[in-house]
DNA sequence: AACGCTATCAACCGCTCTCGC
DNA sequence: AGCGAGAGCGGTTGATAGCGT
């Protein structure tokens, strides 16, 4: 029998604190990108994938471990009932906070939280829910309704962020999909009955300080993160 | 002390998107 | 326009630490 072709076997599991400083030294010198071929060049048994993930979720500069503070977790409810599972989306708000922290902080804590304050009925909703093997997340109210839909193909999730969701943050003079949410044209920001105004308030209230030119203000004890 | 259960979180997997050719 | 490679994202899994009995 002739000899296959055997595909380079990637070490999984783990990182140890060596691949670490090695991953890190080759990032280093060499910058990000190139994944596939990082394992290759730095000597790691491990496949691009793998070395991109552990570069961006802990070795990277800026990094912030540890628990989360009280503006934390209040921010990523708001924000996950504003944005439903995007979590790269959360996490780009969360000045050190990486996408995979923020959701398995979200499936741990916050998630639970939520849903312990759900109803009974609710709860039996969920049971079933979890049964069925397309199974989603709970979502309550009206805009979770709509994280709901953000789980399908990106085409229809381009759909409902330009339907009605867009349209509704341009009625408040502001676009969503601007990485910096101000006001457009300095416009006052109007308050009315909208349940969707108070996560917004202090979705804006962040942003107002979180993102304000350096990102050096960091309210009580959010870390800076320089670009 | 030993065992079982639960919670947590790092890492993997599969899919989609983007970009260059 | 079509294709392939690389990058990115979200869901899921698996290891293990912690806790209760």
């Amino acid at each position: 029998m002739e000899k296959k072709e055997v595909k380079p076997r990637f070490k999984k599991g783990l990182w140890k604190p060596e691949e670490d400083l090695i991953l890190k030294k080759y990032v280093e010198t060499h910058g990000e990108g190139n994944w596939a071929t990082v394992s290759e060049k730095s000597g790691l048994m491990r496949g691009g994938k793998s070395c991109r993930l552990r570069w961006k979720n802990y070795l990277r500069p800026n990094i912030k471990r540890g628990t989360m503070s009280d503006e934390e977790k209040d921010l990523i409810i708001r924000l996950h009932k504003l944005l439903g599972n995007r979590w790269s989306l959360i996490a780009g708000r969360l000045p050190g906070r990486t996408d995979n922290e923020v959701k398995n902080y979200w499936n741990t804590h916050l998630n639970k939280k939520s849903s312990r304050s759900k109803t009974k009925t609710d709860t039996m909703k969920d049971e079933k829910r979890r049964q069925s093997p397309n199974s989603k997340p709970l979502s309550s109210g009206s805009l979770e309704n709509t994280s709901g839909e953000f789980d399908g193909k990106k085409e229809e999730e381009k759909t409902q962020l330009t339907n009605p969701w867009i349209e509704e943050t341009k009625s408040f003079n502001c676009d969503i999909r601007s990485p910096v949410l101000f006001p457009a044209n300095d416009a006052p920001f109007f308050y009315d009955d909208d349940p969707f105004i108070p996560i917004w308030d202090s979705f804006m209230l962040f942003e107002e300080y979180g993102s304000s030119g350096e990102g050096t203000y960091s309210p009580q004890g959010m870390q800076p993160v320089l670009p």
